[in-house]
DNA sequence: AATCCCTTTATTTTT
DNA sequence: TAAAGGGATT
């Protein structure tokens, strides 16, 4: 059997991953030393070699994009298509089996799921019927509980009510898991939980898919909770091989309960675990990978891993002590715009990446009064935005008259004199009877009810309204659907209705909607059974679409270090780098978390191929307060000869500039001897801090402002200042 | 029902 | 600083 493209494209430990024997294995891969290929091409192996059918392969990412790649190169080696081949997220394979045995599961048929914002909003629907001072009990914190119970497997009933303080959380747990309920809408957590406890439940489902799935093959396992491990264990049997990849130290999801231990933990629960590590870089440069190591080798408890590259050392890594974040903006927009005019370099070879998503409004001014074309990911998705959560909300209760969530939503949008006084007896009929808002509106429209007259034709009007249109376009194509209901409802015109940019925009996006409808494919065997508007509101829910369009555009490429996990560019900035901002003030006190801060600096520094820069400013606006900030920690933990100072604000001559680590070299006598905010004692001004330094030698000057005369600017080497 | 004004808050985000 | 949400006002 012919596998040499399996394996001649790969080095030594590549190769003894892909053709590992049959048993369990875990892949420690470092970044840049080409997991996803390892994993893809394990995949094939396992089918080409080992006999299995792609029908006995499960394989699980955590996003959609890692699914579709993923998807398309294993189809790609074995030379196939829409095979019985699963592979998804862990949320749209959890989806696809509670479809198939929505029974089982306990879930009405046409089930509809709730996105985080649906769920805050009905979190606070119920807080508000229990009347918890929300200011005691914020929404979200209430939210993150829930979802953090959930993660952990845990159900309202498991908890601890004797404690008040948990008691009064679990309570709300327990209402909002009943609207759930009443509803017929599950929430993300809720998709693996139920997943899992239906598969616990029917022995005779999980004996089916533990014979089916002999190979489960996991992508960045670091990011995987705690349900999402009791998930894998159940699915994959004592017959079934686990092939997991991941990497410790790109770990940065802790936050949001992602558990590192889960690596260890696999390695004891699969006994005979082939441990294997992939630590040859093709991405960096060597300069790169050594910073790389240096930084993240300060981190304790790592399981341990050291790129290497067979490649050139490369440029230096720059760094730019900015004097405010405008300055920082200029130098990283300047040297960009020169990278590209001088070395032809691609505007999307090039990223800023920074730690919060504030950062990005300086970038873009700097880089707008410029004119480059640029890119900002993250931000509102497509189907978050506000005009399209309308539309899906009228197609929901369309779908689902009881899903209370979308009815709120849209009951009274555009304004059909459906005010709040009605909506609140609708809720107080609804809940003495147990019964869903549209079952209380339909109750209280038949039988009267105490609403007044106008009150009670609005509501007759709008029930009517969805009831046609459900009548209506029962059998019609999902696109002619949406036209309908757009149209029928009033929502574009309500939408449209003053001529703004804006508007025009939430026009546009409507008609996006309408095209993405006519796009969609219902592409696998669970769909295939649903009713194509349930699954078309599905996959809304599961892929919320890209941030942000304008992508064919060849754009400077700005995102959090987050969002730059599992990319690469020939150019990286990375700014911002200093103490209180990154790592960020509210992590540095616990070691886990700092820990975690640098792991996302690590995380930046190998997204470079070629160069990295490094910036950080002085002096940063933040909250309308200018702040004075000192260098951060990660930049200090990186190796001085590896680095390069930028001093673009004065030019540099003579033998002063010799040297070359941080902090020296290019850094003048003046700023060598007094960094900012340094204390500082002089004979008639008495204490102060210093603020600034401008010029070098005799001429410096340096800004400090004293405790009681003031701020002055001094020179030098007349100032005769002491450091205290 | 729309508008104004005040308060609050500001790390990271996928599903 | 500035954005968003909530409450009160018109």
């Amino acid at each position: 059997m012919d596998v040499s493209d399996l394996i001649d494209p790969l080095n030594p430990a590549q190769r003894e991953a892909v053709s590992a024997p049959l048993g369990h294995a875990l892949v420690l891969a470092g970044a840049g030393s080409g997991k996803t290929r390892v994993l893809t091409h394990r995949a094939a192996w396992l089918v080409r070699v080992e006999g299995a059918t792609p029908w006995n392969l499960l394989a699980v990412t955590f996003t959609n994009k890692a699914a579709a790649e993923m998807r398309g190169r294993i189809e790609e080696r074995l030379g196939i298509s829409r095979s019985g081949l699963w592979v998804g997220t862990f949320h749209g394979l959890s989806h696809r089996l509670l479809r198939l045995h929505w029974q089982e599961a306990g879930l009405p048929q046409g089930f509809q799921i709730l996105d985080s914002e649906d769920q805050r909003r009905l979190v606070k629907r119920i807080m508000r019927d229990l009347e918890l001072d929300e200011n005691r009990w914020p929404v979200r914190q209430l939210q993150g509980f829930i979802n953090a119970r959930k993660d952990a497997g845990e159900r309202a009933e498991d908890l601890d009510s004797a404690d008040p303080y948990t008691g009064q959380m679990a309570r709300v747990y327990a209402a909002y898991e009943q609207a759930c309920r009443s509803a017929g809408v599950v929430d993300f957590a809720e998709l693996m939980l139920r997943t899992v406890e239906m598969l616990q439940n029917h022995l005779e489902l999980l004996g089916h898919y533990r014979r089916r799935f002999r190979h489960v093959l996991v992508d960045e396992f670091q990011d995987t909770n705690g349900i999402q491990y009791e998930w894998l264990k159940l699915l994959a049997g004592p017959e079934s091989d686990v092939f997991i990849v991941g990497d410790d130290d790109q770990s940065i999801y802790g936050w949001r309960g992602a558990r590192v231990e889960n690596l260890e933990r696999f390695r004891k629960d699969y006994s005979n675990t082939r441990v294997l590590r992939l630590e040859q870089n093709y991405r960096s440069t060597r300069t790169i990978l050594d910073a790389a190591n240096t930084l993240i080798a300060r981190n304790s408890d790592r399981l341990g891993k050291k790129l290497w590259t067979e490649g050139e050392a490369g440029e230096p890594i720059a760094l730019y002590a900015a004097f405010n974040e405008q300055d920082e903006a200029r130098f990283v927009v300047e040297r960009l715009m020169a990278m590209v005019d001088e070395q032809g370099l691609a505007r999307s070879d090039i990223a800023i990446l920074y730690r919060s998503n504030a950062q990005s409004r300086t970038f873009e001014e700097a880089l707008m009064a410029r004119r480059v074309p640029y890119r900002v990911y993250g931000g509102l998705r497509f189907f978050e935005r506000a005009e399209i959560k309308d539309a899906l909300a009228y197609l929901r209760l369309m779908a689902n008259r009881d899903d209370s969530a979308a009815l709120e939503r849209i009951i009274n949008t555009p304004t059909r004199g459906i005010g709040n006084r009605t909506v609140e007896t609708l809720r107080i009929a609804a809940r003495d009877q147990g019964i869903s808002l549209w079952a209380a509106a339909r109750g209280l429209v038949t039988h009267g009810g105490g609403l007044p007259a106008r009150a009670g034709n609005a509501l007759r009007a709008f029930l009517d309204l969805i009831d046609g249109l459900a009548a209506d376009t029962a059998g019609a194509s999902l696109p002619e659907c949406m036209e309908t209901m757009l149209t029928r409802t009033g929502l574009r015109a309500h939408l449209g209705k003053d001529g703004s940019e804006r508007a025009q925009d939430k026009l546009e996006n409507l008609d996006e909607l309408i095209t993405a409808a006519g796009n969609f494919e219902q592409d696998n065997t669970a769909e295939a059974e649903m009713e194509p508007l349930t699954a078309f509101l599905a996959h809304a829910a599961l892929e919320a679409g890209e941030g942000q369009a304008g992508a064919w555009e060849d754009c400077v490429q700005l995102m959090t270090l987050h969002s730059a996990k599992g990319l690469e560019f020939p150019v990286v900035f990375l700014a911002g780098l200093e103490e209180g901002l990154f790592p960020h003030r509210m992590s540095v006190e616990e070691p886990g978390r700092l820990e975690e801060e640098r792991r996302l600096a690590y995380v930046g520094i190998t997204r470079a191929r070629q160069q990295l820069l490094i910036s950080y400013a002085e002096r940063r606006r933040l909250h309308g307060r200018d702040d004075f900030a000192i260098a951060s920690r990660f930049i200090r933990e990186l190796p001085p000869a590896l680095v390069d100072e930028v001093r673009a604000r004065f030019s540099v001559t003579g033998p002063t500039a010799a040297g070359t680590g941080p902090g020296e070299g290019a850094a003048t006598a003046t700023e060598a001897e007094f960094g900012l905010g340094e204390r500082v004692q002089h004979s008639r001004f008495g204490e102060g801090i210093v603020l600034d330094c401008e010029g070098n030698g005799p001429n410096a000057r340096i800004q400090v402002n004293f405790n009681s005369a003031g701020t002055k600017w001094l020179v030098a080497a007349y100032a005769n200042l002491e450091r205290i």
